[in-house]
DNA sequence: ACCAGGCGTCTTTTT
DNA sequence: GACGCCTGGT
């Protein structure tokens, strides 16, 4: 045995017993900043250095791609030689895999093609014309929501029981369809990669016992962000081996809403009884006090598995508050705050992170920062391989490498116009489904027939000749990115691009040219073994869409979701918006499941910071075109008073009347501002009818609630109640019998 | 093919 | 308020 200090050495007791664990089930619960990726990282050096496990036996699923490059770039630096064999990806790139493989046993077409969500989207308002169903009573999102969510629990169109629903009834028909379509262009959207990977894996014993002699080890990260399918995927694929390791954070469970599921923590525990579990609870990031007011938060969740935080780190500053006039306030508040930590106090600007829950909000930081002269970086957003003109080229390729991508036919057939009209894509469509081919087949026929006008048959002969045209080319075996050059020309794209006039023409053909370069740097990265270098760089593009920005040379400041900021940590950090409605969102508010993750998803933005928290709140706010009154967010409340010091202005100079105060002016809905003062948050403006926003009123019918807006005026004039039972409701102020409640207690501190 | 104007929507995001 | 999407007109 070799020398481990470097294995063991930078562990506390719970890492080390973690890492060093002989075999048997284990289940890591990870606290924030506990060390786990170190954990895993270890584990695995710990597996292969001292336990002589052959790398090719270790399987390491992350959650994103991203996670994946880290936590291979680790073991590789700490094992000081590269790690051949091990699989380190996502349960979608093992998917991926396997089904390349196994095609044939997986009944898909050699040259199966993904769709992304995008591509999906499309195809469902497709097969939703196609069964004339009008999309504003069946809207697109729920249909794939349906779909996704059924297939990421692992049911199929005769699993589900409609039971003479009518809804259901409907939903399951354009499953159905949908799925047909699939089938008949050989396309994979997915939640199917997971799905047909899994049905493999369970009914061919044969590959089973294969992989199962492959992944000796399994180790999972985010095991909490999990859905149904990959769980039952992990069971199958460990089998009664123990031998699964798997670390995750209850608490940090953010997707819900895409089907994750944090009960896959019990039900591991019930599954496999004999899993041992080691608690991280040592905290390596935050001072005591951002700790104590992340415990004190996460512990308003009734259903957490219990977990304590603790750190060595002294208490540090208290956490701030600031209770912004409006949105444009607090903009101006954090900018200015991160302007005097960068300049005044030698901060590096990317070590200041301002956090958001909703893209919208970046806009105005945006702007101040500009205005401040502040470089930044905004992460999230638009990823390259999504960008549309990207997706027509990609388009482009996939149709000359898979003639039945009916996704891509339909995108580009017309793209850029070329006559091909609607009429003619509609009888190509209807011939189609009439012959049961594709569209490409029922073009070859309308060519060939006269079927068509001369002028439309002339149009569809020049497209399909040009993809054929192109077709043969990446038979002959020339480099990937000389063909996507050829393919991006002939297609016609960059020329129609360039004289489109919107401004947007010279960004797109910057991006084309991209598309090349990516081409060449993973024509470069990947070993052409397979041959089908076109293929595996389609599927690279849909499994992986790329980051949204660069990383920049120049050191800036950090803006992004809540959500994207999960993993990260920084010394100074921004919480905005802590708004009732905002956040937590109102889309999640009456649903306590949804509710508890909100908290979570606070939880995770606190627990980012490591020297200084701020948490703003604006109690006037810009949304959706609307001035509308915010009550500071319930998350305020709940972090304990007396690690909380409330800011004022801070050097920025308040603004004077400000757009709050208007609109109103005519119903004397004039601001009266209480001040930042010790009841921050009442705000106290008239709103008419002798009541004030943010007052608690009772209606005989709704119960107690707190006023939120008010509107018009005289007997048009209207009044937005929270009720605690009903909801928000607007109300005509004449005929509201409401009358004042106990007085508003602001946030209760 | 192209444009204007109306309409509905507006959480989070990876694969 | 902004953006995308659809529709109906030219």
């Amino acid at each position: 045995m070799e020398d481990i200090s470097h294995i063991l050495d930078p562990l506390n007791p719970a890492q080390r017993e973690a890492v060093t664990a002989d075999t048997g089930n284990r289940l890591v619960l990870a606290g924030a900043g506990s060390g786990k990726t170190r954990v895993l990282v270890h584990r695995i050096a710990w597996l292969l250095q001292v336990q002589d496990v052959r790398p090719w036996h270790v399987l390491a699923v992350t959650f994103t791609n991203k996670a994946a490059r880290e936590m291979k770039g680790r073991i590789e630096e700490m094992l000081d030689e590269p790690i051949g064999g091990m699989w380190v990806g996502t349960f979608h790139g093992l998917a991926h895999r396997f089904l390349r493989a196994h095609w044939q046993d997986a009944g898909l077409p050699q040259h199966f093609q993904i769709l992304d969500s995008d591509d999906q989207f499309r195809l469902i308002k497709r097969i939703l014309k196609a069964l004339e169903l009008d999309e504003s009573r069946w809207p697109p999102r729920q249909a794939q929501g349906f779909i996704n969510s059924h297939k990421d629990e692992g049911r199929r169109p005769p699993h589900i029981d409609a039971a003479g629903d009518f809804f259901l009834e409907q939903q399951l028909r354009i499953y159905r369809a949908y799925q047909e379509a699939c089938e008949k262009a050989g396309s994979i959207d997915f939640a199917e990669l997971l799905l047909r990977a899994h049905e493999l894996l369970r009914d061919r014993p044969d590959i089973l016992h294969h992989y199962r002699e492959r992944f000796a080890h399994i180790l999972v990260d985010e095991f909490q962000d999990t859905n149904a399918i990959q769980y039952a995927w992990l069971r199958l694929l460990a089998g009664d081996r123990d031998n699964l390791f798997l670390v995750g954070d209850d608490d940090q469970s953010i997707y819900g809403w895409r089907g994750a599921r944090v009960e896959n923590i019990q039900s591991f525990q019930r599954d496999y009884p004999n899993t041992q579990i080691v608690r991280l609870e040592q905290n390596y990031r935050s001072t005591s006090n951002i700790l104590g007011a992340a415990n004190a938060l996460i512990a308003n969740n009734p259903s957490r598995l219990g977990k304590n935080l603790w750190t060595e780190d002294s208490a540090g500053e208290p956490i701030r508050r600031y209770a912004a006039f409006n949105e444009i306030d607090e903009a101006r508040f954090v900018v200015e705050r991160i302007r005097r930590a960068s300049q005044d106090e030698g901060m590096a600007r990317s070590d200041c992170a301002i956090l958001y829950r909703t893209t919208a909000q970046s806009r105005l930081f945006e702007e101040a920062l500009i205005q401040a002269g502040l470089p930044y970086r905004v992460y999230g957003g638009q990823r390259f391989f999504e960008r549309a003109e990207i997706k027509d080229a990609l388009a482009y390729l996939r149709l000359v490498a898979n003639p039945s991508d009916e996704t891509a036919f339909e995108r580009i057939v017309n793209l850029p116009p070329r006559a091909i009209g609607p009429r003619t894509l509609d009888l190509l469509r209807t011939q189609a489904r009439a012959d049961g081919s594709t569209l490409w087949e029922a073009a070859r026929v309308a060519v060939s027939q006269p079927l068509l006008p001369a002028r439309a048959t002339g149009a569809l002969r020049g497209f399909l000749e040009l993809i054929e045209g192109l077709a043969a080319s990446a038979e002959a075996e020339q480099e990937l990115p000389d063909l996507v050059a050829e393919v991006l020309e002939a297609s016609g794209l960059p020329a129609h691009f360039e004289k489109n006039k919107d401004g947007r023409g010279i960004e797109r053909l910057e991006n084309l040219e991209q598309l090349v370069e990516a081409t060449r740097r993973f024509a470069a990265e990947v070993p052409n073994d397979e041959g089908d270098i076109l293929g595996s760089f389609l599927a690279h593009a849909a499994l992986e869409a790329g980051d949204a920005q660069a990383d920049g040379f120049e050191d800036s400041v950090q803006l992004m979701t809540l959500h994207s900021a999960k993993g990260l940590e920084f010394p100074l950090v921004f919480i905005t918006g802590v708004e009732e409605g905002l956040f937590p969102h109102s889309m999640s508010a009456t649903d306590p499941n949804r509710l508890e993750e909100e908290r979570r998803l606070c939880y995770v933005g606190m627990t980012r910071a490591k020297r200084l928290l701020y948490l703003t709140h604006a109690e006037s706010r810009r949304l959706h075109g609307r001035e509308d009154y915010a009550m500071p967010s319930r998350f305020l409340r709940e972090v304990p008073a007396e690690l909380i010091e409330e800011v004022r202005g801070g050097g920025v100079s308040r603004p004077h009347g400000g757009r709050a105060a208007s609109g109103f002016g005519a119903m004397g809905f004039g601001a009266r501002r209480s001040g930042t003062g010790s009841k921050a948050g009442a705000a106290t403006v008239d709103a008419g009818g002798g009541f004030q926003l943010g007052q608690r009123v009772r209606h005989p019918k709704f119960g107690p609630g707190v006023v939120l807006n008010a509107e018009g005026h005289g007997s048009g004039a209207r009044i937005q109640i929270n009720f605690e039972s009903a909801g928000a409701k607007w109300l005509v102020l004449e005929y509201a019998r409401l009358e004042p409640a106990d007085a508003y207690q602001g946030n209760g501190e």
